[in-house]
DNA sequence: CTTTTGACAGCGT
DNA sequence: CACGCTGCCAAAA
């Protein structure tokens, strides 16, 4: 059945919920699949309407190039945000709490991910899969 | 098959 | 705090 590793990025993507964001790295991490790198690729794609604004930077900073235009959502949901300076009105450099902002999911949230990390690994199963006898580090 | 390419991460300067 | 470099890994060329 064919689970794209794209297609498992946007339901990650559209499970994070309002307010709250996770970083490239992280949805890396939770399909426990390629890296960070391939998750922003992904996501450059992403069809409209996906909530590509709750995929930021593991610093914080919203997806390169389109700092402006995720700025109204997180102001409409609340997502905690820092301003650089916090002196004046400093707009245009902004970056998120990740302390605060960061999704932490709920059991049940965290079986859905599950689900589809596992659905994407279904992919890469016994068979298909291909070992890597190139990287030995040797004596 | 090899090479290039990223909406990245982390560390050093 | 701003760059610059290196490591990373799958997809596309």
């Amino acid at each position: 059945m064919r689970e794209d590793f794209a297609e498992a990025v946007y339901e990650v993507a559209g499970a994070i919920p309002s307010g709250s964001v996770l970083s490239y790295g992280d949805i890396a991490e939770l399909l426990e699949t390629a890296g960070p790198r391939q998750v922003g690729a992904a996501m450059s794609r992403a069809v409209d309407g996906t909530p590509w604004w709750r995929v930021v930077r593991a610093g914080g900073l919203p997806p390169r190039g389109h700092s402006a235009r995720a700025m109204p959502f997180y102001t409409a949901e609340g997502t905690p945000l820092r301003f650089a300076g916090r002196r004046g009105g400093t707009e245009g450099s902004y970056s998120i709490s990740m302390a605060a902002a960061r999704w932490k999911p709920t059991e049940a949230q965290q079986a859905v991910l599950d689900d589809i990390r596992a659905r994407l690994a279904e992919v890469s199963g016994p068979g298909t899969k291909r070992s890597h006898p190139h990287d030995w580090v040797g004596p």
